[in-house]
RNA sequence: GCGCCCAUAGCUCAGCUGGAUAGAGCAACGGACUACGAAUCCGUAGGCCAGAGGUUCGAAUCCUCUUGGGCGCACCA
């Protein structure tokens, strides 16, 4: 719809300087946006506003003749006006509204999800977790996020791989086998130092319990250095099953597991690193082995081998990435913590090293969150082992909701978790109100199915009998769900689709509450079911993507 | 000290890559259940978009500075 108003301004402008009216040196772009005031018509142009300079004409002028040359073939616009300075509205027929009924109808599922992806493969990682501890709400934010960014770019065309990199080679894991080994000796009997930034959730007693149950007191006696890696491994594999119970739980998954301790051990790092070199991007100073970052932007250069040999967590960092590069990808997704936004330069600059455009590499920022409890902010420390785990929400709240408000805000900002709005059944609780509104929906067609009327098919419905306010309130959202949706897929911005559907149920409980769908009037109630019908589905594949439930009660 | 992000109603936040009179929810106040789900709806009030300059037909949006917050600045991972 869109898009012929666009072609109907084109070829004015066309004709408008076929007949010497307009210079049009250059073709300018054409947006077009629907105008939030309603007396402003359905689509409205910029357009004379822009030109004003380049044609040396009052933007009003201008808006004159690109009027006098609009042919309007097709018979779409009701109406064009111009208004205050020059802005061009449109008004469209009624017809063309209502058009977007029979869309839903016909594609269902997979209405308002165009293939702008086409095929291409695009890998989302996130969470990435270091197994080293539960995942807490932190995580669960990244995940919602990712799950959801996920769901929405493979809806638009996109081929789309989830992975979860693990971070198991490092002194973190190390530090996790330190903290088993002290609370092994611990439970039997043997009174050792605990380690000074060691784990001290109570989650590494659990572990050892169950280290005790398969070993026994076989490492006793064995100092920690030949079996910190029995300790490491077993309490990594404890940590990601731990994980995954909880990601499944949260009803995210995994096409791909990607071990960092892979890379080190295959040879990746290695190659990746001779290949940096042959490419000119390192050099040696000090003893040490740096990357030329500043090349490509970053405020300084980074060391890759250390002096003493070993790897930075930038060196596996490079093999990984130069991993995925090679995977095919034409797109790569990052999640990070918030914390981490200063670790994006190098790593684009690591892209770019490997003769990637800098922007084959997209690093979206999750914020923390905080958690509150009756409006009071519940206290988290790390150290001390008194963070909210994403488990304990879940069970306190439940998937729907937890996911559902992860999403309520851009990704890059604080978000606010208030536990007991999150379990209040009420409009302040966003999830319950668009839920509600389908399972509402759900019900009404259980009524109508109960009176033995029938939601009409799509050539026995008449669907001008739509002629109140409200109705074409919802028919303009439903029409609008298509740009909303490519919008959120090309900005990496799922949150998008929450306001949207915040907004979408507002209106549907507006008119549920201002008018009865089913009456003694046979043909209007089928048109008005007919509506109904197509606002569910809307709203259900709205919620699919954000990987919440569409109650059909509740 | 350098860099990044943020500042919008009392609170929590949107604001669609510069558009027309800045929007929701909560909280406050006042209303609506003899009909498909009141887990809902309607109304009122609430703003110098942190401040100051600049860019232009037009700025919450872009640029500069100031103030006030958050976070990064390892041969840690």
């Amino acid at each position: 719809m869109k898009q012929t108003v666009t072609d109907i301004l084109l070829q004015a402008l066309v004709r408008a300087k076929e007949q010497g009216e307009l210079k049009l040196e250059t073709l300018p772009s054409i947006a077009l946006e629907t105008p939030k005031e309603k007396t402003h018509g359905d689509l409205a142009t910029t357009l004379a506003l822009t030109m004003a300079k380049s044609e040396g004409k009052p933007p009003r002028k201008i808006a004159e003749i690109i009027v006098k040359h609009l042919r309007d073939g097709g018979g779409l616009l009701e109406k064009t006006e111009i208004a205050g300075p020059g802005f061009i509205n449109f008004f469209l027929k009624q017809d063309q509204w209502r058009q977007t009924l029979f869309d839903i109808e016909n594609e269902g599922g997979q209405y308002g999800f165009p293939d702008i992806g086409k095929g291409e493969k695009v890998q989302v990682e996130f969470v990435s977790a270091n197994p080293t501890g539960p995942l807490h709400v932190g995580h669960g934010r990244g995940a919602a996020v990712g799950d959801a960014l996920s769901n929405l770019l493979s809806s638009v065309g996109y081929d789309v791989q989830r992975e979860f990199y693990i971070n198991d080679a490092g002194r973190q894991i190390r530090l996790l086998a330190q903290s088993l080994h002290a609370r092994y000796q611990q439970a039997l009997g043997h009174d050792v130092p605990f380690p000074e930034d060691g784990y001290h959730g109570s989650y590494v007693e659990e572990i050892v319990r169950n280290f005790i149950k398969l070993h026994n007191k076989k490492f006793l006696k064995v100092p920690f250095d030949e079996c910190a890696g029995a300790f490491g491994d077993f309490g990594k594999e404890a940590m990601l099953a731990d994980i995954r119970i909880d990601l499944d739980a949260f009803g995210v998954r995994f096409d791909s597991w990607f071990s960092e301790k892979g890379l080190l051990s295959d040879g990746s790092v290695q190659k990746s690193i001779a290949e940096l070199k042959e490419r000119g991007h390192l050099y040696e100073q000090d003893g040490a082995l740096w990357l030329k970052s500043t090349a490509f932007g970053d405020d300084k250069d980074r060391v890759v081998v250390k002096k003493d040999g070993g790897y930075t967590y930038l060196a596996t960092d490079i093999a990984y990435h130069r991993n995925k590069l090679g995977r095919g990808f034409t797109s790569l997704v990052n999640i990070w913590g918030a914390d981490h936004h200063g670790y994006i330069p190098r790593v684009q600059a690591v892209i770019q090293a490997f003769g990637h455009p800098k922007d084959s590499l997209h690093v979206l920022l999750v914020q923390l969150v905080s958690i509150l409890r009756h409006g009071q902010p519940v206290p988290m420390s790390k150290r001390a082992g008194t963070f909210v785990t994403l488990r304990d929400v879940v069970q306190e709240v439940g998937s729907d909701a937890a996911r559902y408000i992860f999403l309520t805000r851009r990704s890059d900002s604080h978000l606010d978790f208030d536990l007991d709005v999150a379990k209040e059944q009420s409009r302040e609780n966003p999830v319950y109100y668009v839920q509600y509104a389908h399972a509402r929906l759900a019900s009404l067609s259980r009524e109508a199915e109960s009176r033995n009327i029938k939601v009409p098919a799509r050539d026995a419905v008449d669907v001008t009998l739509l002629e109140l306010e409200e109705e074409q309130n919802i028919i303009k959202a439903l029409a609008k769900y298509p740009e909303m949706i490519e919008e959120a897929a090309l900005a990496y911005e799922p949150h998008r689709i929450t306001y949207y559907l915040q907004d979408l149920a507002g209106l549907l409980h507006n008119y549920y509450f201002k008018h009865r769908v089913i009456t003694e009037d046979a043909a209007r109630t089928g048109a008005k079911l007919f509506l109904m019908k197509q606002v569910k589905t809307v709203i259900q594949g709205a919620l699919k993507i954000l990987g919440v439930n569409a109650p059909e009660r509740m």
